[in-house]
DNA sequence: CTGATACTTAAGCACATGCTTAACCATCAC
DNA sequence: GTGATGGTTAAGCATGTGCTTAAGTATCAG
């Protein structure tokens, strides 16, 4: 059985939830890039994009290393893999039960095509 | 090319943000649930779940039916199939270029060694 | 050294979020 | 009708989030 609730969603789920660090994602899936350069697009203050830097690495999606003056951030692509995973799971559980009532249905159908009388009991 | 920041990934990740949503969506995950069934995991008061549940059909992961005085709530598959495309796409992108570092890297160390032969670096 | 660059820290503020309790409404069973 | 069931609405409150500006630190360029 798969471990459906992690706390460590959490943090990840809510990092994705702003557009603006979305972005910054997007970017360093790109390939590494400093704290200006990730700043550049976006119409903010250097101390927002920080912000938004901290709440990334605190979710663990991103890391970053500071060489003299320069943070060099770059992904950290296992924590993108649990959210996705996670979602895969839901989706991949949601369809095995479509399945199932899918050929439950049409199951019922058969025999009602046959005999009209007969049931399968299980739910 | 994909659109990479639709707003719509907003209250998508926000509402899987939590872990009661979360929660809620991997009951929905096994097929639909009255608004009581969907409480009776959680400690919690009735109007905090309907709150959550608002949460979760904003943001166009579950919609639900009243019929009597039941309301009967299911996943809505789209949803979570838009939050995980928009992080497979994100590591593809990732993947694709460490691929092409990769390559560029083996091509250095090919030149490096006039003729040496050709190696994987990523075994 | 001096000044520019690349952040970093701190404080503050408006608004959003995640609960609570109390009261209310609409079925359904009898 | 009465009462129980299933859910809804409203209000309030503590904490969290997403910015801002102002000021500070550390490095590099000349």
């Amino acid at each position: 059985m798969l471990n459906h609730h992690p706390r460590s969603l959490d943090p990840i789920f809510q990092a994705l939830a702003d557009p603006t660090r979305r972005g910054m994602v997007a970017r360093l899936a790109q390939g590494p890039a400093s704290v200006s350069e990730l700043a550049e697009p976006f119409d903010m203050s250097l101390p927002a994009i920080v912000q938004h830097l901290q709440v990334l690495e605190t979710s663990g999606l991103v890391a970053s290393e500071k060489i003299g003056r320069v943070r060099t951030c770059r992904i950290e692509p296992q924590a993108l893999l649990t959210a996705r995973d996670w979602l895969e799971s839901q989706r991949a559980a949601w369809e095995a039960r479509f399945d199932r009532l899918d050929a439950y249905l049409a199951q019922l159908q058969a025999k009602e095509k046959k005999h009209g009388r007969k049931r399968k009991s299980r739910a």
